[in-house]
DNA sequence: GGTACTAATCGAAGCGCTTCGATTAGTCGT
DNA sequence: ACGACTAATCGAAGCGCTTCGATTAGTACC
């Protein structure tokens, strides 16, 4: 293995201005920098990962905290932590995968034992029970969704409550003036991440402001479930134009129950969907949707740590906006 | 923070004794084990793990490189990561997450670093341009997939000659005389992970010898495609009574395309898919198929891993035997 | 020309752990 | 009762790096 004294050796000067090159703490002439460059380049130098992190308390290493429930969209969680990987090398920083199953006592173990230097917990529920252990917690962390309190806490997520505001300002726009939310199954307006409660908060204002009759419909993720909705909106609602779906798995069914009940969607129902762009695009009939921003809070919430670590302040939370992208599943009010 | 002195101190022995307690790797009587484990409790220690890789040269880290190119079956690479962080827990290692886009200079790295102490790489082509670099580490590492020469590497794969094998001996079983194989995209056929050979390998041979005639038909991953080949298959080999697809995102689009045909699946065509469980589970009609075993490739290869850093001499090349598992789209030949 | 800088470099200490003798007691066999 | 073990423990060295003065030389100012 060649150290770093192999390298100051070669280029004729002390271990130290060797280290200095490559943290550029101390200004060092362009001459040596130039020497030290060369040697390391022939050498084939690389600094020892643990000496390093010993020596300097910084390890340049990410946990990431993925989970595991089901109901979790895989691809989403996948496109995330690419992009969480890809963001962190740009800062010179390598991601540890963490699964939620070993819960609280894996972050605190590489947290404490400095094998990390900051912490990403993706799906975090409004009373999450991790949250103690985040604030004490002496590295940085950065959370995906909001729990109920953010006290203490840096928090990303896309914007639900807008996201609810676009869907239904859109169908509004389109001239749509009775408009059902069909949403999580109900016991997530209890517990859980808190968006759904969001989503329809920021539907049912719009709906207000735009005086459209707006109602929400909590719904289980099943087919059956969603067949047995599209029924009663049919019978209860016979002046319903439009839906937004906000339950990924049932975004197919409740189309496809529409149109078996004789409804052409577009033509007589718009349907708006809250759900991965790929499931949207690659649906039957290609949907207009909100998009969960997969890349986008990946790339952020490394960002926000990469911040944090340098000691600045950020945000306590950051809500990205929602995109909200017309397919071919909306069109204006017959 | 608290170092291996202050346990040391709180339990009245030297740092040694502690470390020994920790490691196991001499012996200390049971009372002083008893003392310091609970110094070790009541402070909190855990070991700084820079500290610990630099002397001991062991990071218990383990890198994993995933795969992102388009066609990868995103729910399977997720159960296999999972399957890795979770076995390798259970031996006291954690693992790094590399994607694929870093290429060879990010196993280097982490490898020259002594970042990791071995590497775990999927989705190994045919002609893996990476495999000079894994042969010249100076650490173990395993490879999921057989590249076309193994000398000197330790692969580890579904056997997919059994699974051809497979496929056509359950529909053999069934009485079935003409049998198809719906394969992966023509160019896959040269070169790529050699898998989709192999399968059409095990297919044929076992077709020979069971006196079933047997064909491979390479399709693309459309459903243009497949309604095509479909039809072709119709119109040219109208004794076939069951056909095995493997070639995932076409599995649903082959069996619609013959039940809009006219032909009842599992009545007049008997199906098998070579694809995950989920998939074939969640079918509209559940399909009897061979699985990809992500979970136990995922933990055989951080138990390879583990017996290679112990010195131990490991099987260059582990074949999975495949499992079939009936659901409803097979039936005897009417 | 002397003080007061800044730029460039070096040497040494120290980060927290593991590991390798060395040491001390105790056990056994004869 | 004495050498030859083994079991249990300690002390010190050292893993490869960063970082903190200290040092030297050169520049600027008045």
């Amino acid at each position: 293995m060649v150290k770093i004294t192999d390298v100051a050796r070669h280029a004729g000067v002390s271990p130290s201005t060797v280290s200095y090159v490559l943290s550029g703490k101390r200004s060092i002439s362009a001459e040596t920098v130039r020497r030290v460059r060369a040697s390391i380049r022939e050498l084939g130098y690389r600094p020892h990962a643990g000496a390093r992190a010993l020596a300097s308390s910084r390890s340049n290493v990410l946990a990431l905290v993925i989970p595991l429930r089901t109901g979790i969209h895989v691809p989403v969680v996948m496109q995330f932590a690419v992009s969480v990987v890809t963001t962190a090398r740009r800062y010179d920083h390598d991601v540890l995968l963490l699964t939620q199953e070993e819960g609280e006592e894996g972050v605190r173990r590489v947290s404490d034992s400095a094998l990390v230097d900051a912490v990403i917990v993706m799906d975090v529920q409004l009373h999450d029970e991790r949250l103690p252990m985040l604030r004490s917690l002496d590295r940085p962390s950065v959370l995906i969704g909001f729990p109920s309190d953010t006290e203490g806490l840096t928090c990303i997520d896309l914007d639900f409550r807008a996201t609810g505001e676009a869907c239904l300002e859109h169908l509004a726009g389109l001239g749509h003036r009775v408009v059902g939310l069909v949403g999580s199954p109900p016991e997530v307006y209890e517990r859980e991440t808190g968006y759904a409660q969001r989503t329809a908060e920021g539907f049912l204002a719009a709906a207000g402001r735009h005086g459209v009759t707006g109602t929400v419909h909590p719904c289980e993720a099943t087919g059956e479930a969603a067949r047995a909705l599209v029924g009663r909106l049919l019978a209860e609602q016979p002046e319903l134009t439009a839906v937004v779906v906000h339950n990924e798995p049932i975004v197919a069914p409740v189309v496809k129950a529409f149109q078996d009940a004789g409804r052409r969607v577009p033509g007589d129902l718009s349907v708006v969907a809250i759900c991965p762009d790929e499931l949207a695009e690659h649906a039957e009939l290609p949907l207009t949707s909100v998009a969960i921003p997969a890349e986008e809070v990946g790339r952020r919430s490394v960002e926000l740590l990469m911040a944090k670590l340098d000691g600045a302040e950020v945000p306590p939370a950051t809500l990205l906006p929602p995109r909200l992208t017309e397919r071919a599943s909306t069109a204006p009010a017959g």
